[in-house]
DNA sequence: CCCCAGGCAACTG
DNA sequence: CAGTTGCATGGG
């Protein structure tokens, strides 16, 4: 439980590396600043500082009367000991858990989480950042924030983007995103897909309805499934993800997206969401530019027992 | 000019 | 089925 002050919350944390998590490509609105990260949560503006090991203070703009949804967005009352030690003891996999230290996964609300990854296909995180600053900027409600502070938007509602001209979106250079994204806002702000009663479903039934909407396929899918709904079987695979298992596991032949699956459901452990989550991190920013794992040759693919 | 980016949908064989 | 291609946009 955090101590609270009004505007402040101090949040006792374990294995917990704030830098590294909200850095990891998990969230796009929260930014450095001066030894802080800041950003917008359920219509809060905040500011989160890890003062120590053990210790995440919680700047709001406004005094807070309850703090959990800050606690819940971070994720702070997992334990992640157990996790790690249900990882499979593969060289990989070592080499990604020692280089990220207390890398977590968030837990995000699912529209801006859907909204955000439909906007990123084929782009870098740098650009389509950009994207949805200026969306939020155009469409979001503004918030508190400090004196002096710059501007901050919440991140648009579907019902507000459901109305925006296809142009629109466009001039924000969504580009040929732009129809998925608005045609995805509009499903839901219809009532045509219920992001809130996903949370009831199973994963497999979560991922059906989430792929039927357009634009969105089994990566961004994933993606939603496990930062926004906390399943940590779902295992995004994305270019990043494909090139690491395909150097580590498959050595020659490039692998299927079914068969990166494959692998992780079979030898990844209980949560290959949070494998995932540090592959990718140490693919991008971990892992040596030419790193040659016949030092530690993977072993070969267990007779496979899947059934139909 | 090229290739690539937290992909997807449509198309081809 | 699996594999290929077009798509907007910006960076290297």
């Amino acid at each position: 439980m955090g101590i609270t002050q009004g505007n402040e919350l101090t949040i006792r944390v374990r294995d917990y590396n704030l830098d590294t998590t909200l850095a990891s490509g998990q969230v796009f609105r929260w930014h450095r600043a001066n030894g802080a990260w800041e950003g917008v949560l359920d219509g809060h503006w905040l500011r989160l500082r890890q003062r120590d090991e053990n210790q995440i203070t919680v700047h709001s703009a406004v005094p807070i009367r309850s703090w959990g949804f800050v606690e819940h967005f971070l994720q702070t009352k997992v334990d992640l000991a157990p996790i790690l030690t249900a990882f499979p003891a593969e060289p990989l996999i070592g080499r990604a858990v020692a280089a990220f230290p207390g890398l977590r996964l968030l837990r995000q609300l699912p529209w801006e989480c859907l909204a955000s990854f439909l906007l990123s296909s084929n782009k870098q995180i740098r650009q389509f950042s950009l994207t949805i600053e200026a969306m939020c900027r155009a469409y979001g409600v503004p918030v508190v924030t400090p004196p002096g502070g710059q501007a901050t938007y919440t991140f648009p509602e579907p019902e507000r983007i459901a109305a925006v001209p296809e142009r629109e979106l466009r001039s924000l250079k969504t580009g040929y995103r732009a129809p998925y994204l608005l045609a995805t806002a509009r499903a839901i702000a219809d009532r045509t897909v219920d992001l809130v009663a996903l949370h009831q479903a199973s994963v497999e039934e979560a991922r059906t309805i989430l792929m039927e909407l357009p634009g969105v396929g089994r990566k961004i899918a994933d993606c939603v499934l496990l930062f926004a709904y906390g399943f940590a079987s779902a295992f995004p695979v994305d270019v990043w993800i494909e090139k690491i298992i395909w150097q580590w596991y498959f050595a020659k032949r490039p692998p299927r997206s079914s068969e990166i699956q494959d692998l992780a459901s079979q030898r990844f452990g209980p949560h290959p969401g949070y494998v995932q989550q540090y592959l990718y991190h140490y693919a991008r920013l971990g892992a040596p530019l030419d790193p040659p794992p016949e030092s530690t040759s993977p072993s070969p693919m267990p007779p496979s027992v899947t059934t139909v």
